[in-house]
DNA sequence: ATGAAAGCGCTAACAG
DNA sequence: CTGTTAGCGCTTTCAT
């Protein structure tokens, strides 16, 4: 396909043509400098308006070595990128914020083999700078990169040479440590964690705070199984901790997709939630809400604490912070 | 690896004098060309390695005025095109088509207010061609596109300019003709339905198989309610349906986010499924199958052809068809 | 405040 | 097959 065939876009030197003034003229009006006459600056929009000029941007970015765009890097596939509301809520986030701004979101799904592709991509001029989510340990491609464009972690990232990143993450320990004491006050006492997979950050530190409030009142913490945050991964984990035999009361699901999962099995082998058994999770999202029975966030006031109801799901709330690792 | 200077990524030129070649060589071993010894290309190769040269994107762009990549235009907000399983399926289908080029995809998820901004980053020469989904008659900003660059509908768009447009469809009337023929086939006598917007293409001619249907048997077609294709609409129309006090037997929800909805109100109304209602849908995606209860997809062979059990939820698959618009 | 000139990093004829 | 020569469309000093 020949782009050519189309009509061809109208230049800047068009413009000026058009508008009687020169090319760097036009160029002040687009970017909205304050050293251009009234005069000149009604003219140039004219032009612009009648030819229907749009600057391109190629060109735009290679001059000016800037290109107004950022890069949110999932590295995970497609499939999960959809089944995860925890994406769906970052990604409104972000595009709610640069929707005021001139900015442009690249949302970069990246499947572990494409690692290479998206490396170059980042590294071909194409974003000003990089956020990167869901960061696995074993995956080393996103830490050289920032010797190259300013790049965020999202949530803390597991690696070595991450130790000098920068990273937003919220409080999973404390917010762990929360939950799990809910369901402790309200007169649990065996109580499982389903933890998240041991190579994400988010995995190890909820684990490590439902350690910390079982700990605190001497309670036992062998009741751990782990699960990949997916629905299947929290059944699966479930369902190990029912085969134990060992009386359970209460769980801890590290996210809301493996508290579903969970909730599923519970319900096939006749268990009632909250009656025989509390559960809680995090974050406050589609698929906690849609549970059954569903979710009920507590109001909890501070909001980088983790809190709800022991009787049933349970939502720790996630404010960010935002800091460079030590 | 060698670690790479902050701020001064290498150029072609670079690599060139490293190679000892000229930059055009340089430019032919990036872009594969065939013309290169098999000295000149080692060379510039092991150049490439050693200075971990990275193809500037702009530069390209503006030098071959190819861009490499498409967008998929989604003219709706964020929150829907999370919540829709039917996005989810299109961009996992291209994103997998797209993995084995070189080509990339841009996702412009596209609020309507944004139609401006959209248009201009569509015109700005950032993509090579563009694919529109989920088409809204009151939206026109897409159809005068197609003169800047390449344009493909997902659904037939809605307004008169876009009858020149290509478009890629099933066959929405004869899908919905014959699911809702099966609900007929299994005895159902009171059919209703719950519409998709009016404003949308896939909307109208769903109703339209639906109504064929019934006509062909001579069963009225009162039972209209329409939705926007969302679960809380799905909900909505279904208790406008029950309100009328009329009976009914069976129902076809144009897609399975309504379906869903629709089974929610039901089970509340103390309704089974299928045992007191035949309900059926459109596509077999994550929404129908995690239902309760869940989709059953009959073994139709055509397939472009509705099909399934009117005694749940029923799918039709959607063989693609491409085609101008007549 | 404005224009002229010099690139940004790459591709694409065109000779050789 | 290779190098040379022009730009792609825009931003950006630097004079004026």
């Amino acid at each position: 396909m020949t782009p050519d065939q189309q009509g061809s876009a109208p230049t800047l030197e068009q413009v000026a043509k058009v508008a009687g003034v020169s090319r760097s003229t036009v160029s002040r009006v687009i970017n909205d400098s304050p050293k251009v006459t009234p005069e000149a600056l009604a003219a140039v929009r004219k032009a612009i308006d009648e030819l229907g000029y749009v600057p391109n941007r190629a060109a735009r970015i290679l001059a000016s070595r800037r290109t107004q765009s950022i890069a949110l890097v999932i590295p995970e596939n497609t499939a999960r990128f959809f089944a995860d509301p925890y994406f769906a809520t970052v990604v409104q986030g972000i595009a709610m914020y640069l929707s005021d701004t001139d900015y442009t979101l690249s949302l970069v799904i990246a499947a572990e083999r494409d690692g290479e592709k998206t490396r170059r991509y980042l590294q071909a001029g194409n974003v000003d700078g990089a956020l990167i989510l869901s960061h696995h340990s074993d995956d080393r491609s996103y830490t050289q990169l920032a010797r190259s464009i300013p790049v965020v972690f999202g949530g803390r990232p597991m690696s070595h040479e991450g130790s000098e990143a920068y990273y937003i993450d919220v409080d999973n320990v404390e917010a762990a440590r929360n939950v799990t004491r809910r369901l402790i006050d309200k007169g649990r006492r065996r109580i499982a964690t389903i933890a998240g997979p041991s190579d994400m950050s988010a995995g190890l530190d909820r684990l490590e705070g439902w350690t910390q409030a079982l700990d605190a009142v001497g309670m036992p913490t062998d009741l751990v199984e782990h699960g990949d945050f997916s629905p299947a991964g929290g059944e699966a984990a479930m369902r190990r901790l029912l085969e134990r035999g060992a009386p359970i009361d209460g769980v801890f699901a590290a996210n809301s997709l493996m508290a579903q999962g969970a909730l599923n099995v519970l319900r096939s082998h006749g268990k009632a939630v909250p009656q025989d058994l509390g559960l809680v999770t995090f974050d406050n999202d589609y698929a906690a809400q849609s549970s059954n029975p569903r979710s009920r966030l507590s109001n909890s006031r501070r909001s980088n604490r983790g809190a709800g109801w022991s009787t049933c799901c349970c939502i720790s709330s996630t404010a960010a912070r935002c800091r460079r690792s030590p």
